[in-house]
DNA sequence: AAAAAGACCGAAAAGGCTTTCTGGAACGCT
DNA sequence: AGCGTTCCAGAAAGCCTTTTCGGTCTTTTT
């Protein structure tokens, strides 16, 4: 019953079609149509022409099946509503896409079940490659190492060292943000952060700290470790001011974060920038921009780890895999909220 | 060169393989592996068991190839980073996840000859269906009627009226927001909202009107119109006030625009929602449960917008095409913004 | 003028699978 | 014993394209 007759829609025509409208045979409808050699002028301008009188376009199934590659790569995301993915996501897509690779975009939803049924899936699809993305930094099991495409892991790593992971680079995105908050002069800096059983907090905590460190300084107080929350950003301040009112900087873990610091900073009669810097980190620019004033923040570069992810695909499918983890480079992005000391 | 010696990957096994393992022909073992009934019970388990040995995958290309379906969907998408194509992507993905389909993502990036080309890519890759997906809800052109597959456009409505469009019911969720603030005893409404050349603003506000009207009310002012940014909401705001400061609630063209009306509430010693109840629009949650209080917001149900595209697809191919714009109705989400007045 | 060399086109195979059709064997019946 | 059934398995066609190889026909060379 399901064959409905709808508005019998105009089915595509094939390489027969336009051959026999050209008067010649299969093999040299494609061969005209695909630049070979071997045919004439003007024989190829009557095909040329049949072809778009039919509008034609190859069958992509029909030439995947016969090269053996199909020109589509698997994107195996953990959250989509993650802001973390969708900039990997967009990295990926833009290497791609300026090439004839197409991008089949599944939700395993965290879950490691589904996660092996979309694995399947592609592969049956034949897939030349997986991407696999993760929804926080901190490593995830390994797809295993037999699987007869190349897989890249972007932002989570791999468990896996023998695996090619793509991530940020946490640490040294610790370290630049201290770097910038040196360069303006603050001298008593604190951090504020997030959930410490994250390994992005960890890891931007000791760039961080071990920037301080190399320039012979020491943190206001022990970085607060907490949630990834405006709320916690402004419980955190009031402490923080409560115990060390000669901060001078607060590094913050995230850009939320931030912006409940300078809530709190800004009620208690603290001038952000003049008497109080203030940086967050992930340049959610709907949180940095939104800000009063527009907050300093640390780019992750998701849209460089998703290109890169994406190229890794391609070397290994040109038989240049790679393996191990490659953490791409971090970018402050300086707004309102840093300023030299004046 | 490319073809460098990599560790050459397990090449996946094909029927053939199957049916020489099991002692069969090819035709033997398909049938046996696709539950047909023409296959002696022992002759089947032997191929099953050979399949599982090789963990042997059917190739979908070849089989779509033949069966002249993909399995596929396009999801023609114009800004992946704008908060309102992921919601849709994700309910499609879900509508389509659970069964056999697959959705190729594709971002035109605004740019209608790019879109032009993806198209044309998806057709090559014999799609089953297309889905389209706006960044705003003003109309955009239509991809035309003579395409060899479905199309269904969501959230952006196509500008001829033969397609089929899934879009959020504004007109619906102004009246509700305000039949919410009604239902808190609130009488004396403002509306601020974003830019007027975005249709989102201006239906939201007819419907606010509508029912305010219903209702035997007028607004406090006429709407006021501005930025989708917290600035203008703070601005619009402290003009508010000074002209009718006896407003009691404020329904606010987006979660941004709430939270810049908030500020600027708070500051100035008004109580929320005890003395002015707000709301926002696109219960955008890194916003809404970050607000003080948390912001009563409307959801638009992006994610049922997506799922019922990807229905509509589904239904099309089953021989039932639809045509028209087909809203679909939104929610009001309460938090702390609002409630009754005591 | 005959032979060699191109130039151009088409037949056919391949790629992996599904489906229809044919045919052989086993079975029950008169 | 002969006939018609039923059950299973295999051969082959088909999906659409690319590519190899062989074959015509025209042109050049000796």
């Amino acid at each position: 019953m399901a064959q409905a007759t709808g508005p019998s829609r105009p089915q595509p025509s094939t390489l027969g079609d336009v051959a026999r409208l050209a008067g010649v045979s299969i093999a040299t409808a494609s061969k005209a149509l695909n630049g070979r050699s071997q045919v004439r002028a003007e024989t190829r301008e009557r095909v040329i022409e049949a072809a778009e009188r039919l509008s034609f376009r190859p069958n992509q199934l029909a030439r995947s099946l016969l090269a053996g590659r199909t020109g589509t790569v698997g994107l195996l995301t953990s959250d989509l509503e993650g802001r973390f993915s969708i900039p990997i996501l967009m990295g990926a897509e833009d290497a791609f896409g300026a090439g004839e690779v197409a991008v089949f975009l599944c939700d395993a939803r965290g879950d490691a079940i589904r996660e092996q049924h979309h694995v399947r899936a592609l592969l049956s699809r034949r897939v030349d490659g997986l991407i696999v993305v993760g929804s926080r930094t901190d490593p995830r099991p390994s797809l295993g190492r037999d699987l007869p495409v190349p897989v890249v892991y972007a932002y989570a790593p791999s468990e896996d060292p023998a695996d090619l992971s793509i991530v940020p680079d946490s640490v040294g995105a610790g370290r630049i943000a201290v770097d910038h908050l040196l360069a303006c002069g603050r001298t008593r800096i604190a951090h504020i952060t997030g959930d410490p059983g994250y390994c992005a907090a960890r890891e931007r905590a000791e760039g961080a700290l071990a920037a301080l460190a190399d320039a012979g300084l020491a943190p206001v107080g022990e970085p607060r470790f907490g949630s990834w929350s405006e709320g916690w950003g402004r419980a955190a301040t009031a402490m923080l001011l409560d115990r060390h009112p000669e901060v001078d900087a607060v590094l913050c873990g995230s850009d939320q974060i931030a912006r409940g610091v300078m809530d709190v900073l800004r009620e208690r009669g603290h001038r952000v920038p003049e008497d109080v810097a203030v940086m967050g980190f992930d340049n959610w620019k709907i949180l940095t921009s939104a800000a009063r004033p527009p907050l300093t923040s640390v780019d992750m570069n998701l849209e460089q780890v998703g290109r890169a992810a994406a190229q890794a695909v391609f070397a290994a499918l040109a038989g240049s895999p790679r393996s191990g983890i490659e953490p791409q480079g971090c970018r402050v992005v300086i707004r309102g909220s840093t300023a030299p000391l004046s």
